[in-house]
DNA sequence: CTGAAAGCGCTTACAG
DNA sequence: CTGAAAGCGCTTACAG
């Protein structure tokens, strides 16, 4: 069974394939006669002709797919739950979204060659080398690099507000919880850094900053270390190294928030869960994927860059701190 | 600055596209003199030629991409982590994996018809419709419906684990916390199903089946209804489930596992954590991947689908039950 | 051992 | 209002 192509549905009605062209797409400032119009449709529907997405591609240059590089570090289920935004919103520009895990493997490059994307959305920065290579080839880049964005750079905040939290709580002495995982290495260092400017401008001392994995011996490593060291309050990387933390006081017979005030980042689903649930900062991802939508819409109309509308991190108050 | 093709390549070398062609795909059969060979290669290098997907597709009618549609309910870690294996096994063949989250909202067919894939790999089962269509176009589809893979559906497996970990922890009268979520209902109902033979086979009663949100409110109600019928093990449909009946006990006062044992299903990162860490069932997501990336393998090249090489859902055992 | 030419399916100036 | 023709960039019989 050969492809139905648009010769085939020309020949069926009776018309060129320049007609059908005009009809299947709408194309402005060309008046087909309306029997005509619907001759066609009708054939083309009969037929079920699909047209050939590699053709239109190959004779316009650009197609309709976004692809969307995650980076190497584990997405969690708010990052899925934005590019389930992020599909839905281009979806109404005719666009369609796809994600590809940078695994680190396969060059950024032959990805890109091979799907020829209208646009490519990092979650991470883009190696520059790529990003000029990938315009150099007409497509357009939207990713999350601090330069690109301006200096909204939303992480820094995200500490801040933990030290706030704690520090309302009445903790005077922080500790912080990064990520052992190098890859995620750029965005603990922008967290910290907001808790090192809070803890500052609060006059306490420089938190002390113990990386921790995901599991129970860590946390209970690490929560020994906060406790010879007078720690009260600790703010985490994420909620799954806060996990750790809490298995670790529980581990420690150290009752949170009584001896140790814990709280996280992004409200993952099981946050609430915990024992005891826990406080967390979350940035609304509606708004972020909003936002990413509206930079891919804008690149692709030329239009510069839309501002970020406010929202930002907030807080999420439950019983860890 | 426009794209660089074959043709300048070829002009660059002082050779036709032919040879371009023919140097750049290691096509056999054809032997090219090494100095050509290395004239056009190093070439290619220097203008930083990359073959144009479009035409290199609609020429030859296939393309390099594999589609990974995943259902429309939320993956978790745990499919993340299998896409990843299934991305590694089948770029050694040059394959490219794409994801896609059917939202429900745009047809199936939009999609694999925009980006032309080779081959279309279903999370879960498609439209026969869909299926048709796709292979109609020459798109080879492998899905994980139960026809497409034989009898070998691990779901009741998975239930009957769970119910004899918790009778060989004494418990008699069993709970069932299935998910709210009619999306994944197909799934839960399969596991319940080996829940119940599990039960019949040990002469137990029949499971005391109740839907549980991922909150804790609705963990605790269900407990309440599990206590008052002597429930004292409970089988959840996954980790998260399990979490809220963890919460619920807690509220409650029941002590895990003294008064009431919980497995979960999947081993997410955050399950070893739990208070207690959660006992559960695991399958190897390695394994699935590599089963499914062989499957893939085996459509391209025209042989017989592979057989499932053993494995199965197996029991991680911590505190809980 | 290498090249000229056809053709994949589409869109779009350009003619009528 | 509609059609014939060119061309997007590639691969591959087919000739030399």
């Amino acid at each position: 069974m050969a492809r139905v192509t648009s010769a085939d549905v020309a020949r069926e009605s009776g018309v060129s394939r320049t007609t059908v062209s005009y009809v299947l797409n709408g194309t402005a400032g060309t008046s087909i006669s309306e029997a005509t119009r619907r001759r066609v449709l009708e054939t083309a529907a009969r037929l079920g002709y699909a047209p050939s997405a590699a053709a239109r591609t190959l004779r316009s240059g650009r197609s309709d797919l976004v692809l969307c590089v995650l980076p190497d570090w584990p997405v969690g289920p708010v990052v899925e739950s934005m590019l389930d935004h992020l599909a839905d919103d281009l979806a109404e520009r005719g666009l369609s979204v796809l994600v590809h895990h940078a695994r680190g493997e396969r060059p950024l490059s032959d990805l890109w060659r091979a799907v020829t994307p209208r646009t490519v959305v990092g979650l991470s920065a883009f190696d520059p080398v790529d990003v000029r290579a990938m315009r150099r080839a007409g497509i357009q880049v939207v990713d999350t690099s601090p330069d690109e964005r301006g200096a909204e750079n939303p992480q820094p905040r995200i500490g801040r507000l933990q030290v706030e939290r704690l520090v309302a709580g009445g903790r005077r002495r922080i500790g912080y919880a990064t990520t052992a995982d190098r890859r995620v290495a750029e965005f603990a260092d922008q967290r910290l850094a907001g808790v090192r400017e809070a803890c500052a401008e609060h006059g306490l001392a420089e938190p002390l900053v113990v990386p921790v994995d995901v599991d129970a011996a860590s946390g209970t490593a690490a929560v020994a270390t906060w406790r010879d060291a007078g720690v009260t309050g600790v703010a985490a990387y994420n909620d799954e190294v806060a996990f750790a933390v809490l298995a670790g006081a529980r581990a420690a017979g150290l009752a949170v928030p009584g001896d140790l005030a814990v709280i996280g980042v992004d409200d993952v689903p099981l946050a609430a869960l915990a024992s005891p649930p826990l406080t967390t900062i979350t940035q609304s991802m509606d708004r972020e994927a909003a936002y990413l939508a509206a930079r891919v819409i804008a690149a692709l109309d030329g239009d510069p860059p839309p501002k970020r509308s406010g929202g930002g991190p907030t807080l999420v108050a439950r019983d860890s701190a």
